[in-house]
RNA sequence: GCCCCCGUAUCCCAACCGGCAGAGGAAGGGGACUUAAAAUCCCUCCAGUGUGGGUUCGAAUCCCACCGGGGGCACCA
């Protein structure tokens, strides 16, 4: 007798079966074709979501089905244990943050366990252990030495609402991405790391990431801002040394009417002080300063500048042109100096009008009449020089380059790249993260940390609310009070953690190898499974996590532990999991838990939903049924393809000689076999999973039909369920074990399909008149092209339509499609 | 403003190198089974591919422009 499709038995059964016989564990040393799969480890906030069941089922669905194909896998899995969010949440309930942390990490791990996820539990670690970040303490040490970590005062993006600077790349559109509350600026002495010095390799190395997507590389290339320019040095009247400004356009220096200083610029200060200027200068920083980063950028705004009273002497014709202060040049970009040309320049052209500063032409369109005076805009596009002494004529395409190798050869320029990217600051004035390896000595100053010493641990007794003056870690005056490595005479610890990315940068290289205590990773291991081949996760860490990733890896690569320039080359960026066009969150109440969902209809039912949905990359919006939804697609299906696998007969009892019925079911398997194994390497889940679901109604059709035979309905079903088992894998393992075998599904080597089963036995050709479809004929699959002709031509539809005369042009396609083109009457 | 991605049945989604627009699912309709219903099984309806041009024997697919949606960058010199 048949029985029911008890999931939560069967996925409570073997769960436990594997991960007792330790299932998914990986060597150590991997044999030569083996696959590194990576899913971007969780932060541990409350349980799981759907969005990580989305990017888990399809990293696993990749790893199981790499097993299947030989391969070693090595699919680990662990937590980013530090962050904001666990801290916030130790304040409001008054607990540790480490207890919030461990707690929501059982409750991670018990899902993915019931998730079926094939994770190597062997290599587990947590980011907030300290046997793990200490080797962020160590790499730290490392950068420091290479003069990549230094400490240095700059503006920074203070959130108010979680009191703590952020690197540029966790502001979003002048926004905490945490909390979402306007960042403020502050001039403060932080830690950072020189990832400005990668830039270049930055951007060139994208190319070598041929498994990332363009819309990834553009947010990427955008956000580093690669812009070849020149440097150019000007002269001010009264100051010994020259300034040097960056542009794009040194061809239109002839043009420059004005120079202009970033307000905060140290040298505005130095020009007017003791002059009549200085006063207004101070209230006009003061007006300027009080602007918000979004005002300040705005390009609503008009805007606002004043003369110093000073002039430049413009490199190329000596010509004295006045120095302003304006608050559209910006500190940080380029030199925080600008040589103003009006017009040719958008911005420079609106405050030029505005301050009534002359406006003069120095390119001029082929047939153009550009004339300084009455233009209503500038002039940024191509040309020819004009105005502008012997370069006269010289057009666009060109004149960066001449006029920039003359400026060099001048000593009054060079040519030059200019980056967008800012130095990576990594400090963080709060409790949970990793304490940087520093002590402060009065007599030495800031001493790093010994090796010996390390790991810095994190004091246990902290006053974690944050002031917003002191870091937490300031109030643990006896973890405060240290001595000096070099001298032993008082000193104080850095109390500033680091930015959690800096765990995140590295921490798949600590998989190869968890265990270590004399380095944070074997090379020699890391190499072996390095690059990553298979990596997955969210887009939302396109200017984050993957290019700070990316920076570390190729620090590593200097520092001699790493080969490849990339760590992951190949990337699934899953789409986001909304429900009704809006992410799912609790307040919304547009939420579906995966508990209750693997709780009503399984976890297989569940993975298969959400593969099901649509191509991996593209955003998915839950039905706003909720579970349900599990309930009336891919469950009522596992149940159909259980009882088909109910109808074959455990003893394996053999059937009767195929006939005709039997066969065309066989090549249907087959087809099956190949289909599906091509939309396994496209990663294209739904489209497999349509296919199994052909074959299975071929099967009940078959049934049916009165059909039982035992031998081609096996096969059937030995070939589904392994076509099925690293999407679904619970029901395959039951199955596969009720028909009879002793060892698993997973272990089953990818079925192979039959060329010659597969194939079809007559092709359909179809024949095209003047491109439209006039007839189908079936033919033999290897049919030669003057056959399909003579056969076209005997078509009476066919010729219908040629009406009676010869096809003046013959297209064939064998054997699928042939084009005449009819004569014209 | 510049750059990237995407627009296909009522809905979700397919369609290889340009070659019969439809694989799968949902919803809808009909039928079988049943005393009846549920469940199950079978059958079935549904668009000419956002719009307008172009290239081609032939365009959802390639090119151009536009419209709509999503995203990145943006007083970046």
């Amino acid at each position: 007798m048949a029985d029911n499709y008890h999931f939560t038995e069967i996925e409570d059964r073997w769960s436990k079966q594997w991960i007792a016989d330790k299932k998914w564990a990986a060597p150590v040393h991997p044999r030569p074709n083996s696959r590194y799969v990576v899913t971007m480890y969780p932060y541990p906030s409350g349980d799981l979501h759907m969005g990580h069941v989305e990017i888990f089922t399809i990293n696993d669905a990749i790893a199981r089905w790499s097993r299947m194909r030989g391969f070693d896998v090595l699919n680990p899995i662990g937590w980013d244990a530090f962050g904001l969010p666990a801290e916030n949440a130790a304040i409001r309930r008054g607990i540790n943050p480490k207890q919030w942390t461990y707690d929501n990490i059982a409750k991670h791990r018990a899902s993915m366990e019931r998730l079926g996820y094939s994770f190597d539990w062997d290599r587990v670690f947590y980011t907030c252990d300290p046997a793990y970040y200490k080797w962020n303490q160590w790499l730290f040490l490392r950068f420091y030495e290479r003069g990549l970590a230094y400490r240095a005062k700059a503006a920074a993006n203070w959130c108010p609402n979680d009191m703590t600077v952020l690197a540029n790349e966790q502001v979003v559109a002048g926004r905490c991405e945490l909390c979402g509350a306007e960042v403020e600026r502050r001039y403060l002495t932080q830690w950072f790391f020189r990832i400005t010095n990668y830039a270049d390799r930055l951007v060139d190395d994208l190319e070598l990431n041929t498994g990332w997507n363009e819309r990834l590389k553009s947010i990427q290339r955008n956000w580093i801002g690669r812009s070849p320019g020149a440097e150019v040095t000007f002269v001010i009247e009264g100051v010994d040394d020259p300034v040097t400004v960056f542009t794009t356009r040194p061809d239109t220096l002839w043009g420059a009417t004005f120079f202009v200083l970033a307000p905060e610029h140290p040298l505005a200060e130095q020009l007017v002080a003791g002059s009549a200027y200085e006063q207004d200068l101070a209230i006009f920083r003061r007006e300027v300063a009080s602007l918000t980063e979004i005002d300040r950028t705005s390009t609503e705004r008009p805007k606002k500048g004043m003369f110093l009273g000073k002039y430049a002497l413009n490199p190329v014709n000596g010509e004295r042109i006045p120095v302003w202060v304006a608050d559209y040049v910006l500190l940080e970009y380029g030199t925080g100096a600008i040589m103003a040309v009006p017009a040719h320049d958008e911005r420079d052209f609106e405050f030029a009008r505005s301050y009534n500063l002359p406006v003069r032409v120095v390119i001029q369109e082929p047939g153009g009449d550009l004339n300084g005076a009455t233009m209503s805009g500038a002039h940024s596009g191509d040309g020819f020089m004009v105005n502008s002494g012997d370069f006269d004529g010289t057009p666009t395409e060109s004149s960066v380059k001449v006029v920039t190798d003359w400026l060099e050869s001048q000593g009054t320029g060079r040519h030059t790249v200019n980056f967008r990217l800012r130095d990576w600051l990594i400090s963080r004035q709060r409790y949970w993260g990793t304490p940087i390896p520093i002590v402060y000595c009065e007599e030495h100053g800031e001493m790093p940390v010994p090796d010996e010493d390390l790991p810095v641990e994190l004091p246990d007794v902290v006053d974690f609310n944050p002031t917003g003056q002191a870091s937490p870690l300031a109030t643990a005056a006896e973890w405060v009070n240290t001595t000096c490595p070099k001298c032993g005479k008082p000193a104080r610890r850095e109390t500033d953690t680091m930015d959690t990315f800096v765990d995140s940068s590295w921490y798949f290289n600590r998989y190869l190898d968890p265990h270590n205590h004399k380095l944070p990773f074997d090379p020699a291991i890391a190499n072996a499974w390095m690059p990553i081949d298979q990596y997955s996760g969210g887009i939302t860490h396109a200017v984050m996590h993957l290019i700070y990733a990316r920076f570390f890896q190729k620090v590593l690569m200097d520092l001699g532990m790493a080969e490849d320039p990339e760590p992951f080359p190949s990337l699934l960026n899953q789409g986001m999991v909304t429900m009704g066009g809006r992410p799912m969150s609790k307040s919304r109440g547009n939420i579906v838990e995966p508990a209750e969902a693997f709780g009503q209809y399984g976890a297989d039912a569940l993975r298969l939903y959400m593969l099901f949905s649509g191509p991996p990359e593209a955003d998915f919006d839950w039905p706003v049924e909720g579970v349900g939804a599990v309930g009336r697609v891919t469950f009522p299906w596992l149940q159909r393809v259980w009882r088909l696998c109910e109808a074959i007969d455990p003893s394996g009892a053999g059937g009767q000689e195929p006939g005709p019925p039997e066969l065309a079911l066989r090549k249907q398997v087959h087809r099956t076999i190949e289909v599906v194994t091509r939309d396994y390497e496209a990663f294209s889940f739904n489209t497999a999973i349509a296919r199994m679901m052909e074959l299975v109604n071929e099967a009940y059709r078959y049934r049916a039909a009165g059909g039982d035979n035992q031998t081609v309905l096996r096969e059937l079903v030995e070939a589904l369920l392994k076509l099925l088992a690293p999407m679904a894998p619970y029901i395959t393992e039951e199955q596969w074990h009720r028909l009879g075998h002793s060892g698993s599904v997973h272990d089953e080597p990818w079925p192979v399909f039959d060329a010659g089963l597969a194939a079809a036995e007559l092709a359909t050709m179809v024949v095209q008149v003047n491109g439209k479809v006039r007839d189908t004929i079936e033919v033999a699959p290897d049919v030669a092209a003057a056959e399909m002709e003579r056969l076209a031509l005997a078509s009476d539809k066919v010729q219908g339509h040629l009406h009676g005369l010869a096809p003046s042009k013959v297209i064939t396609k064998p054997p699928k499609l042939i084009s005449l083109v009819a004569p014209q009457p």
